[in-house]
This record gives structure tokens, C-alpha cells and sequence, in this order.
DNA sequence: TCAGAAACGATCAACATCGATCATATTGCA
DNA sequence: TGCAATATGATCGATGTTGATCGTTTCTGA
């Protein structure tokens, strides 16, 4: 066997577990330890990997999954107050008692803050959603069936005779990558994919963007405007996009930014 | 075992509940206190956790009361050392790549410990069976979709056209309330539901209870004796009930409880 | 307060892993 | 084919890890 197969071999193994003995790779490979140990070493300087006595660790998880993915996360914290105060405006939109769909993504998942106090059936593809309002709320929770996606944070299945089909609600609140003339704009094919189960079960859709987001373009065109209802966006919002979304039909909410948003302190997702 | 798969259970441990003592951790890696005690010394310093007397706590605040329900909890302490020996079993059953399902319960939770180091596609219907999974293991987890029912902690569609239906497993793990000659018993009329949508999505039925359940008995009936492959039960089991399930042609795996040694010598007190 | 039990830390022998070295096998090239 | 360069496998001493033991500390209940 050569060398490079060897590492392919190992690398692909260290992928799949978290940590894999010298004796484990030696099986794999059908070589001898030193010369595993030397794979090892080399792979190890070229941190395509991690050494660790006994074997070898995959690199990039420097320690477990956070509680949100690390995209998640990380995206997490990046305007939060505006998207908070975004996400207030759409929660001030839902009535007790009058079922809702929240589609993932980091500013929908402000809106659990702002249920809390809720009790109302709430539909999402969100695991990290569904986990915050069931440990935070009293809400009546109600999740997709399907893989779940870590990187996305999102639950999706590739069959379309799921749990979805069969619930309705006035209103599905979701985010975008962006959001312009042709409509709404999403990065990621998955994302596109969940959403489009979404989007028919519910009359109304309210799309939670901050206003940066109107100058984002982006490849994928998840619906045109004219399937939109609603708009919720911080005062970061030119007069020209506005107009854009009033010509279309669309309504619009400006969220002002509270400064009393800092109270809630910071819950990690 | 290794200090990397030791050091990911012990961790998946004390994220489960606020504390998690040295005989329990010495119970699921199956080593010795000494060297326990030496993780638990270089995880606190890596500040993963906090080391306290007589074991480790999660380092985070208490966060807050898990996610696992109130009888969810009670109910999870209660013979968890026997639970585990036979979680243990239950887990080295399976193999790496190959896709099981779990159906939600106490029992059936704690094969979560020994599925850190695994690389499966598992489904299930228990939300903190998938919660622990998805952030302490690399497995592919997948999930029912439905309404979150709290007390049972389980996921559940009124509907049948669900995810469910398209996957399948060579084995079904489950835990019961009771098992006789008549079959598998349940309690709750809910969970005899759930169970019965995942039952037929599996070759092999494999059965997680400990031995008192054998003298239980329960009202509603889920499925007779020559449905079920495996028993997994502890050595509380009384030959008669051994002999049932041989007649019946179900497979039958003692756990041997650990620590026995020490309750032998205590009870000649 | 005291005695017994449990938990702890230190120590050491047994064992596994590692790194270096050298002999052998394979490969590349003329 | 023959030779040099490199890769591989085996050996062995060095080092790290584990589990058992024992004395000490801490906790618990009378």
C-alpha cells in the first residue's frame, strides 16, 4: 500500500470517530505500527491531524460540539441586538393560542426569548429552537422528523410525506441570507430545501431580515416578493429598499433598537 | 479503553446530570478509581469540569433544570447502575456504520454514554436522547417529527405518513414496563403508540429491562414474546423467567452488575 | 465528640506505547 | 539488470499509563 493511500485511509478515519488507536489503523491499513506511528508523525506536522498517545484525533472539534454548531454560534452573536429587537417585533405579531411555524436560523432563534411567556403550538425545523422553548416555556412544541444537520442547526428529511404536510398556521416567520427585487435569497441548497417545505403550510409569510441583508445577494432564489406578507427590518433600511417592498405589496415593520435589550442577558443557544 | 474515550464519557456523564460520582464513572468506562480520579484531575484543570468531593460536576451554572422532565429524572436515578451495565450491552451489540433505532425511555437513555465514541445513523424519538448525542457524539442522528410530549419526553405524530416510515434498522432498542409471558408491557397509552410506529421499522426487537420488571405487570400489551429477538436484563433475573424467554426463543444477555464485590460483603453485616 | 466509613493522594509494579536504530523490502532510474 | 534512495517492519530500551495498596484526610451518624 503507499503512502498516500495510508493517509487517505487514516485521515478519512480520524473523520469519522473521534479518536482512533495505532492498533485500530493498523487493521485498516494492514501495515506495522512504526509505520502507522510515522503516518501518524508526518500528518501530525502537517496538522492534518492531532496526535494523542495511544492514536490519533481529528483536528477541528478542539472539544465537543458547542451547544449550537460553531456556524451557528458564531453567527450568533453578530448583531444580536438588532436582531433581537427584530425578532420582538415578530413575536408582537402572534396571538396566544394561534399556531405558528418558525423556520431555523440565528434571528428567528431570537425569538424564543419572546415566547417564553407564550403558550402557543409552535411548529420548527430548529433543534436548537424546539430545546430553548421546551426547557423555557410552556409552549406546545412541534418539530419536523428528519437528519439533523449539525452545521446548519436544522432538521430535514428528505421525504416529503413527513409531519410537516399536515400542520397549518397563519404565519411562518423565517430569516435570509438576503433579499432584493427578485425575491428572497438563501446561501445554502439545505436551507432552500427546508424552507420550501415550509413556506406552503402556512397563508402568511414574515421574513426576518436585518437591513443589511437588502444589499446581500446571493445565488439561490428561495420565492419572489410577491409571496411575502410581511418584512420586519431594523432602521438601517433606505428609502429605496422600502419602496422596493411597498411597490411589491409588501408590509413593513421597522424595529427600533431598544437599548433595553441588554437585559436579557446573553442565553447561548 | 482510552484516555481520549474515557475523558468523552466521563464528560458526556456530567453533562446529563449536575453531578456524576467516581463509582458511576468507574461503572461506564469500566476502569479503575485511581485512574478516574486522575481524569477527573486533568479534565479540571482543563476546566471541562469542576471537580468536587466524591466525583465532578458540569462546570456550567447548574444551567438549568434539564430538559428531562421532572419524572423524566426521578425516574432516571432510580437503579441507574443497573441501567448502565445493561445499556453497556445493549450498545456492543452494535456496529459501527450500521443504523439502529432507540426508542425513547430511562434505559434506553443510557446508551448515550457508550455511544460517544460511535459513528451510527441513529434514530429516535426521544428529544434528550438526540440532544445528548448531537452534542457529545458524531453519529448521525436522526428524529421523529411530531408534538414534544414533555412528560414522556418523547416525540410523537398523530400522523402515520411520517419520517419514520422510510427508515429502517436491523435493531430496535427499547425499554418496557413490564414483561411476562403474555409480552411487552406498557403503561401509558402514548407511549405504546410511539412505540408501535418505530416496531416495525426494525428486524430485531432488542429489549432493555432490568430484572424487576419481570415481576411487573401492566395493562396495556405491546407486542408478544416471539417479537422480540434479545433481552437485555441484570443478574436479578429468577430462572423460571430465564426459561420463559428460552421457550419463547428470545435471546437472553445478563449484565453482570459491577461492583457486586463490595454488596456481597456488606450484606454479611 | 468520637468511631467507622468513604474519599483522597502518593507510591510502585505491571503493562502499553513510544522513539530510535538497524536490517530488509520496494521503488525509481539509468 | 544494477544501484541508490526510500519505505517498511522488527527489536529494544525509554517513557507514559494503569490499577492495586496503604496511610491520611474528610465526611457521617450516633
Amino acid at each position: 500500500m503507499h503512502e498516500k493511500e495510508r493517509h487517505r485511509i487514516i485521515l478519512s478515519a480520524v473523520q469519522e470517530k473521534p479518536v482512533v488507536t495505532v492498533q485500530e489503523m493498523v487493521e485498516l491499513t494492514d501495515s506495522s505500527e512504526a509505520t502507522i506511528r510515522r503516518d501518524i508523525a508526518a500528518l501530525h506536522v502537517q496538522k492534518r491531524l492531532r496526535r494523542v498517545r495511544g492514536g490519533a484525533e481529528a483536528i477541528s472539534p478542539p472539544q465537543f460540539i458547542g451547544l449550537a454548531g460553531r456556524p451557528f454560534s458564531v453567527n450568533e452573536t453578530l448583531n444580536a441586538a438588532q436582531k433581537r429587537s427584530i425578532a420582538r417585533e415578530a413575536v408582537n405579531l402572534c396571538t396566544d393560542g394561534e399556531p405558528i411555524i418558525i423556520n431555523g436560523g440565528t434571528t428567528t432563534f431570537q425569538m424564543v426569548h419572546f415566547l417564553t411567556g407564550r403558550r402557543m403550538p409552535i411548529f420548527t425545523n430548529s433543534f436548537p429552537i424546539a430545546e430553548h422553548l421546551l426547557k423555557h416555556s410552556k409552549n406546545t412544541v412541534m418539530l419536523s422528523g428528519g437528519t439533523i444537520y449539525r452545521e446548519q442547526n436544522i432538521i430535514l428529511s428528505p421525504f416529503d410525506n413527513d409531519v410537516t404536510r399536515n400542520f397549518y398556521a397563519r404565519r411562518m416567520f423565517m430569516g435570509a441570507q438576503g433579499l432584493g427585487p427578485l425575491g428572497l435569497m438563501e446561501g445554502d441548497p439545505l436551507l432552500i430545501q427546508a424552507e420550501q417545505k415550509l413556506i406552503d403550510q402556512a397563508d402568511e409569510l414574515v421574513v426576518l431580515v436585518d437591513s443589511s441583508k437588502f444589499r446581500m445577494r446571493s445565488s439561490l432564489i428561495l420565492c419572489g416578493l410577491s409571496r411575502i406578507a410581511t418584512v420586519i427590518t431594523d432602521d438601517g433600511i433606505e428609502d429605496r429598499e422600502a419602496k422596493m417592498l411597498e411597490t411589491a405589496g409588501v408590509a413593513l415593520i421597522v424595529a427600533r433598537k431598544q437599548s433595553s435589550d441588554k437585559e436579557e442577558s446573553s442565553l447561548q443557544a
